[in-house]
DNA sequence: ATATTATTTTAGATATGTCTAAATTTTAGC
DNA sequence: GCTAAAATTTAGACATATCTAAAATAATAT
């Protein structure tokens, strides 16, 4: 049906209309999919002739319905094969995004519910985030990152935004998983650093890290 | 490392060079594929490059060992795949075969391994086939087709050749599955067609049928 | 309001993998 | 051994997806 590169910019296009608004631009895109803006336009150009986005000229793109329930599908997949790689094949969280870049691709809409049932139809992935069923529709997680939070507060750590190897990796090493209650006891102004408090340990993360941190719960 | 294309001309080769004898002709991959010659003879120039196979012009190929290897590690790929599809997600043996030509492109050792400790090391695929281990290695199967047994002779199915799904689904139809024990009871000399018995039923099958059932025990 | 800068698009190139049609080489028939 | 047929390769084209450099448009700043 679609290529892999085309159901790759349709995810993104997807995530960036969820983070930043609808009338997603083209630098933004091509600064996500690590591409140049100008294979952007040229792909954008073919989404919109097969009707998945809405596409005017220097104004960015939109998905259509179509666009976002093929955009849904493929997340859909992609966090259907990470919980298997964690649940039944024994992955780290921080090991299975890569993967999951592969397998969200191979076309079978049997396999992918039949997988499905075998993992007992999940409803979030390893990384916190909701799995679209099969006519796409989506929990809303209405999580909060750190950075939305004032001082004093606490919450408990639901979900990651980034599932980089690298980003998972760091919150290994400082001992931070999806279900530690956190609490926020300083905000540094000169540089938007924070220092959090687990039940085990203290630390601070920079602004960014924060940021990729949503936690439930803020109180 | 290699493009799905390339994996799938070693495969081809690899299968070719077991069932013809070594130097492969490029009508035969051509055949094979689906493909038109002379866009075979351009991807064995590529191959060729890249030390996957020997190539001499009007002459045909040959696996070069790093080739065999390769074309070894897609196979396993595919029928570890079609293991956990038939074991795990309850496919029947006539669905897998089309899903596991896009999963075994998936590139991932550790993900193969895992995969292959989580069916516990199986040593045959759902058609029969022997699973190569991680350095390539496989088992000879030297099991004989029914068109090289004698009449009256007897045997157990163990493997098909042509794991299709329109081939596989004739078998279910015709109530034929591995571990059947077969009996040649007549051989047509007009078509070459053969009259066999199972435990259960009789029935005739064309040579081409015959020749795609590889049984074991033949006495 | 105009100039400068940033963003986006176009034009033209490249790489992969395929095709058709024509040329070349090998094989087989006599 | 020559000729016709079959097999294979080459030449040139096309589709996808990417790039660089240049042109066009939009946004911003004075
Ligand atoms: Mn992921
Ligand atoms: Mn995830
Ligand atoms: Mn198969
Ligand atoms: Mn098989």
């Amino acid at each position: 049906m679609y290529s892999q590169a085309e159901e790759n910019y349709l995810k993104t296009i997807y995530v960036l209309e969820k983070d930043f608004g609808d009338d997603v631009s083209t630098n933004l895109i091509a600064g996500k999919t690590k591409t140049k803006p100008s294979s952007v336009t040229d792909m954008l150009k073919k989404l919109a002739i097969k009707d998945l986005v809405l596409y005017k000229k220097y104004q960015g793109v939109k998905l259509t319905e179509t666009g976002r329930l093929t955009a849904l599908k493929v997340i859909r997949k992609h966090r259907l094969w990470e919980c298997f790689l964690v649940q039944k094949l024994n992955f780290n969280w921080d090991e299975v995004h890569e993967i999951a870049e592969q397998l969200e691709h191979v076309k079978s809409e049997l396999l992918i519910n039949k997988l499905d049932a075998f993992l007992r139809f999940p409803k979030l992935d390893p990384h916190g985030d909701p799995i679209p069923d099969e006519q796409g529709r989506i929990i809303k997680n209405q999580s909060t990152s750190i950075i939305d939070m004032k001082l004093g507060s606490t919450g408990t750590l639901v979900a990651v935004k980034d599932s980089s190897e690298t980003f998972l990796r760091y919150l290994n090493k400082k001992n931070l998983a999806l279900g530690d209650k956190l609490k926020v006891i300083d905000i540094e102004p000169y540089d938007n650093s924070y220092h959090i408090e687990t039940k085990t340990h203290r630390l601070v993360i920079t602004n960014n890290v924060a940021e990729n941190l949503l936690l439930k719960n803020v109180k």
